[in-house]
RNA sequence: GCCGAAGUGGCGGAAUUGGCAGACGCGCGCGACUCAAAAUCGCGUUCCUUCGGGAGUGUGGGUUCGAUUCCCACCUUCGGCACCA
């Protein structure tokens, strides 16, 4: 043993890792090549953005992943774990504006740097299929799907009241402005609203679609997101007239309370408020439209604990009985929301209420108080948002609760002035951006023919390097003539070009689909690979992406599909999110704070390999936590155990153990065996770290007891290396190699597991009197119920517990427990 | 306010179906090795205790022979939504 000790190099990690990394890549270990004979498994990570350098996080939510793809594809799985960048966006545009570089020039040059460090993390991912979304070959084909968007009505252009970010100087999509302070996603500033003329996808075509989940595995929380974010209310339009035998168009999901309508509220940019107003209220509303126009949301959410309006002179007819109402403007009613317009029942909801009660406008009772109360519209102190049978309600009156918002629908109906509706939260996706480092969009607008598509044979519309950045923050696009004017594809006269890109979400809506093959040039995709590998079969990243990317990439695939591109109804079938790694003290990670864990500062000092199994380990995958960085040295101190444990054991001859431990010990295997593939399969990568110590400690007690040698001894070893290959690649391979196995172990099947072997023979029995433990026995596995009761009452510690008389009742749990109920 | 997730030792966390609470690790304590230290190895480590035992999975109830697990009410933390008619 001593003697053996001395051969025995010390775990380094360095040494090892760099080799097997090139060696792996010399030899394609992890190409994907379509295999029709083999069952395929799409494997996809969110790909990382072209920040600078890679983060704790990526490590974080890649390599527990890694080490799950690495676990099917030794199951048998032709699997495809590939890889790329998201390389377009303003991050990268402001970071090499404020280094005074070109954003090409540094998105480039971290995409190197990346490189490197991603591949330090050993993982299987083919580079093969590399894809960035900044490469004209790859934003040819964004422009091209846009294209397909626009010829199929499913992209259009209009004037629309927009969120602005004026410090990123570009408007934003919906579901880019975040948070109650509305701010900008990327740079934390307070959006503006603006009216500008932009480009929209029609998302909100395919909302009932994105409403349905049925055969995806998705998290039920994401999806809860998603149904949240796409808000589906039902409910009925109506149509009311005004005097001037205009049609104000109103959504209500409470049409059982129209006869309670006894004012109208437009939103500020209703079309129809300057035309309703009278002289007399025209500067009074005028002052208010404007105000109400040019605030933030932000202001005017302040401002919205109190509801303010003016009147505008005009009236409307309500078309159930015909009462003239008076027409407000007020802000608490949203242009993009409904029809713009309201019917103010205040009887039955609280914001009509206070605008009510504020402005001196009737309430009126129509749905009977649950408790039977006589409602007085003079002296309620508040709405009463409840369902009920309708009363003064004309022809309606005394319907009930169930019958009341079907009969008042088929009333509107029968007399054709309204019909029943659906509205949705969502909107329509703003794919406008007015900045540099993006897909530009590839219309060229002709004064004779309009928007006119860039033919596809001239994609992709490359983007200019040669661009100068204005103090102004305008576009550099609108400030080169050169690109900018051009020629009408249709009739050769002067044209321009729509000097704005396309939002960064659109490339990664579809980047999966490059993977696929991202150097064929007869389109997006190469069909053969797609009809094997897609849909993809797991997906994983961030929660985050709930209502952007991962929205937009399923509306993205069924409009592909109704274009006849993509097939199947959804992009991604299984879907799982990690949580996030915090700094030490427990926030989020950031530069300003100083509390960035850097990742290649870890591997330099312990090894990817602890990185990998430290990060799989030390969390609940799907929870995160702050980074804890005394926890590391659980892990290296196991690998370097497992190290010499091999190494000492390696060759050695039979010792003279005894057969009952090296039974035990091929047990342990069984058992780890089920255990670590039961968990990877369900995602929990800290359990499958602590069932492989499990077995190593085994292992090593084993070596105490003069094991080695052995035949269990020795399959025990080789077990646990197969074992602990997807999640510490590296030092599985080394020490394989070491014992003479065929390489490489990346490539050995999994192990399967006995079921009679991995059985228990004997169990701790445990006694309980009334529910409590009172004494634990070992007996026999199937030990029978009879058995175990006499066992019970022998036993000396129950004996003290048991009074008089016989027991109650006895309960048996075969293979658990016993107990006595007194 | 509405919706969702989570609360278990000093810390990260474990506990297939309602059946031994605290696996596996960190940290800590004691010991071995060493001139010494580091590293390594071994043992111990939920709390209280009069050493018999008692209490214990955010709080209070409930169901059950038995509850971290199921039900009801509440508290705390974190995430999402924000006048959506």
């Amino acid at each position: 043993m001593t003697e053996k000790m001395e051969t025995v190099d010390r775990y380094d990690p360095a040494a090892i890792e760099s080799k097997w990394q090139s060696r792996w890549e010399q030899d394609e270990l992890y190409k994907a090549e379509v295999d029709p004979t083999r069952k395929k498994l799409y494997f996809l990570t969110m790909l990382p953005y072209t920040s600078g350098n890679l983060h704790i996080g990526h490590w974080y939510a890649m390599t527990p992943s890694d080490a799950r793809a690495r676990y099917l594809s030794r199951k048998g799985y032709n699997v495809m774990y590939p890889i790329g960048f998201d390389a377009f966006g303003l991050p990268a545009e402001n970071a090499a504006i404020d280094r005074n570089t070109h954003p090409k020039e540094w998105t480039y040059k971290n995409v190197d740097r990346m490189r490197k460090q991603l591949r330090s993390m050993g993982a299987m991912w083919d580079w093969s299929r590399e894809a960035i979304s900044a490469d004209p070959e790859y934003y040819r084909w964004t422009q091209w799907f846009f294209l397909q968007l626009f010829k199929n009505d499913l992209a259009y252009k209009k004037m629309a009241p927009v969120d602005w970010c004026p410090k990123d100087q570009t408007v934003l999509a919906r579901e880019q402005v975040i948070g109650e302070d509305r701010v900008c996603e990327r740079c934390k500033t307070p959006v503006v609203k603006k009216d500008l003329e932009q480009w929209f996808f029609r998302i909100t075509n395919y909302a009932d679609e994105l409403l349905d989940f049925s055969g995806l595995d998705w998290p039920e929380p994401v999806k809860l997101l998603q149904t949240n974010w796409i808000g589906r209310s039902e409910g009925a339009k109506v149509a009311f007239l005004t005097e001037g035998e205009d049609e104000i168009p109103i959504f209500t999901t409470r049409p059982d309370t129209l006869w309670g309508a006894t004012f109208m509220v437009l939103a500020p940019e209703h079309p129809l408020v300057q035309k309703l107003t009278t002289e007399e209220h025209r500067d009074a509303v005028g002052a208010y439209v404007e105000q109400a126009i040019r605030q933030t949301d932000i202001q005017r959410q302040a401002l919205n604990k109190e509801k303010t309006g003016v009147f505008t002179g005009g009236y409307a007819r309500n078309p159930v009985n015909g009462e003239r109402i008076p027409v407000w403007v007020a802000d608490y009613v949203l242009m993009s929301y409904g029809t713009g317009a309201i019917m103010g029942v205040p009887a039955h909801d609280q914001r009509d209420f206070e605008f009510a009660r504020k402005n001196g406008l009737e309430v009126r009772p129509v749905i009977q108080s649950p408790d039977g109360e006589q409602l007085d519209g003079a002296t309620m102190q508040e709405a009463v948002v409840v369902y009920g049978p309708m009363i003064n309600s004309g022809p309606l009156t005394g319907t009930s609760q169930d019958q009341a918002i079907g009969a008042t629908t088929g009333y509107l109906e029968k007399n054709g002035i309204g019909e029943a509706a659906v509205s949705y939260r969502i909107r329509d996706w703003l794919i406008s951006r007015q900045r540099y480092w993006g897909a530009p969009i590839p219309i060229i607008y002709c004064p004779e023919h309009g928007q006119v598509p860039v033919p596809e044979d001239q994609l992709p519309v490359l983007l200019p390097d040669d661009v100068e950045w204005l103090p102004t923050g305008q576009s550099p696009l609108k400030l080169h003539p050169e690109w900018k004017h051009t020629t009408c594809p249709i009739g050769g006269e002067p044209a321009e070009r729509d000097t704005d890109t396309m939002d960064t979400f659109m490339c990664s809506s579809w980047y999966h689909l490059r993977y696929l093959s991202p150097n064929y040039s007869e389109g997006p995709f190469d069909p053969e690979e797609y009809d094997y590998w897609m849909p993809v079969d797991t997906y994983t990243g961030g929660a985050e992406h709930a209502t952007m990317h991962l929205i937009y990439t399923r509306f993205f695939h069924k409009a592909g599909r109704d274009m006849g591109i993509m097939k199947g109804p959804e992009p991604m079938i299984q879907l799982r999110n990690q949580g996030q790694i915090l700094g030490p003290d427990g926030r989020r990670m950031s530069k300003s704070r100083g509390n960035v864990v850097d990742p290649d500062e870890q591997v330099a000092a312990y090894g990817a390999d602890a990185v990998r199994a430290f990060l799989m380990f030390g969390y609940r995958w799907s929870e995160g936590g702050p980074w804890n960085a005394d926890n590391i040295h659980g892990v290296v101190r196991w690998l370097s155990r497992v190290w010499s444990l091999v190494q000492q054991t390696a060759g050695a001859e039979p010792g003279d153990g005894n057969p009952g431990t090296g039974q035990q010990l091929t047990r342990k295997v069984h058992q780890t065996i089920r255990a670590v593939s039961h968990d990877l399969e369900n995602f929990d990568f800290n359990t499958v770290v602590s069932a492989l110590m499990e077995l190593s400690n085994a292992i090593g007690s084993a070596q105490e007891d003069g094991l080695a040698g052995t035949q269990e001894f020795n399959a025990a070893v080789e077990s646990l290396l197969l074992l602990m290959a997807p999640v510490t690649p590296h030092v599985a391979e080394e020490l394989w190699e070491r014992l003479d196995k065929p390489y490489s172990i990346h490539r050995q099947p999994w192990p399967d597991y006995d079921p009679e072997l991995a059985k228990e023979d004997q169990i701790t029995l445990v006694i309980q009197v009334n529910g409590k433990v009172r004494d634990r026995v070992t007996a026999p596995a199937d030990v029978s119920e009879q058995a175990a009761k006499e066992i019970a009452l022998a036993s000396e510690a129950i004996a003290r517990y048991l009074g008089e008389g016989e027991p109650k009742e006895i309960i048996f749990v075969p293979g658990k427990l016993i107990n006595i109920v007194t």
